[in-house]
DNA sequence: AATAGATATTGTACTTTTGACAATAAATAT
DNA sequence: ATATTTATTGTCAAAAGTACAATATCTATT
């Protein structure tokens, strides 16, 4: 039996990966990047990165994100920790998974920032990544969707300015099951929305109304109502 | 601006905690221990410690847990991670909290395991411990009072039979509400248990009938009906 | 301007769940 | 036998959920 020594015990290193979703064409997509070293060099990922010694994790998740996409103040979901001893080949690597949500069209690319190809991938179509990158994927995607029926964060995924029926057609998408739009409708009447008076434009019907949903709006109202959300 | 090598990446040391939560006496108690070394010696504390260098996260989890309470095959429940950078004094220190529940009478000494004194303490009478573990019991009270309300993980709490009363007491104490008898058996009876036809001994009144939860029957009868736990 | 086509929005009737409260049942103690 | 205490079941109205029908409002076309 081999002794362990207390400096045993700083031979770790810890990583954050962020597991970016976006909403487009009816589709929950993730956002990987091509490594463009080793280990894994040439595979597609999911963008993280190392800790800085004095750095607090979210902050570090906060900089990977914004470093990626150079949005900053989004708000961030801690998912799980991963930690297989082999995970990583080059060492005890353990990492932790954050959840964030954005508009795909809000992204701009930043060439500075990452060295390889990027990517927004629907989330059915994934195939190999690297590390295991696909538990973490997958693990993250079912904190969105459990998390979707008890947060009001599918605004995240959203236009600004959405119908209630894109805001349908993303829980029949995440829940795989068809809806009653008149059903729908009373269900989110209970929800705190601004209602706009603009209206859809370039449709060839009659146009939807247009929602949006405001954090401090409806923050204000659940003060005075006791409301839960709940999908 | 200082350089950072690649070797300070490993220079981090990698902890867990163990959050154990039990029942008596109508409250939730947490199991805490008394430190017998540097740093805060002599404050209470969570049972955590360090991931050996080959070991797997959720094993170590397992491996504390048992060195503690001699208490294997229990489930545990990752909650977060926290990782302010001085957050242990002595080092860059990350940490994982694990949950466990159990019932307190099934809690067994074992004077080799850890040198100082433990004990269990109601979850509203927890004074100052030591690192940030008042801030990692408390967020892992929360998800545990999450959970609670979506999977029936009530059982590992209660007696292994147990009156709906007993039940109704637990839930009434984490949400800190009162609720209709009636009303709560309605809602009971949809969960599939396991009813005895045994019932309470020692009482001076009418006694209750005794249930207990088994997970394979609840399994089995999930397959056939489609029924999700809430209360 | 009238009409067709398309989707938005509202309404209605029925079923299920929830909530408040009353009534009855089964034990112990006197 | 009766009082006492808690367990358990029943009732009824309100609220929420479900299925489906009806109406409204736009564009495109004649």
């Amino acid at each position: 039996m081999y002794k362990i020594e207390f400096k045993d015990f700083f031979n770790y290193s810890f990583s954050l990966d962020c597991v970016i979703f976006g909403y487009r064409n009816g589709q929950i997509h993730a956002l990987l990047i091509k490594r463009s070293m080793e280990p894994y060099d040439g595979m597609w990922a999911v963008p993280g990165d190392l800790v800085y010694p004095d750095e607090d994790i979210e902050d570090a998740a906060k900089r990977i994100l914004f470093e990626l996409t150079k949005i900053g103040d989004i708000e961030l979901h801690q998912s799980q920790t991963f930690g297989q001893p082999n995970r990583h080949p080059q060492g005890r690597v353990i990492t932790t998974a954050y959840m964030a949500l954005m508009r795909i069209e809000d992204f701009k690319v930043e060439a500075s920032s990452w060295a390889g190809d990027f990517r927004w991938v629907p989330i059915h179509e994934i195939s190999e990544l690297a590390f295991d990158h696909n538990l973490i994927l997958n693990s993250t995607y079912e904190l969105l969707k459990q998390k979707l029926t008890q947060d009001p964060i599918c605004f995240e995924l959203l236009p600004e300015k959405f119908t209630l029926n894109e805001m349908q057609q993303l829980y029949e998408y995440v829940t795989n099951t068809e809806m009653d739009k008149a059903n729908f409708r009373k269900k989110v009447k209970s929800i705190p929305l601004i209602e706009h008076k603009e209206k859809q434009v370039n449709v060839k019907h009659r146009p939807a109304k247009l929602f949006s949903f405001d954090q401090d709006h409806y923050n204000n109202i659940l003060e005075t109502k006791d409301y839960r959300f709940k999908m």
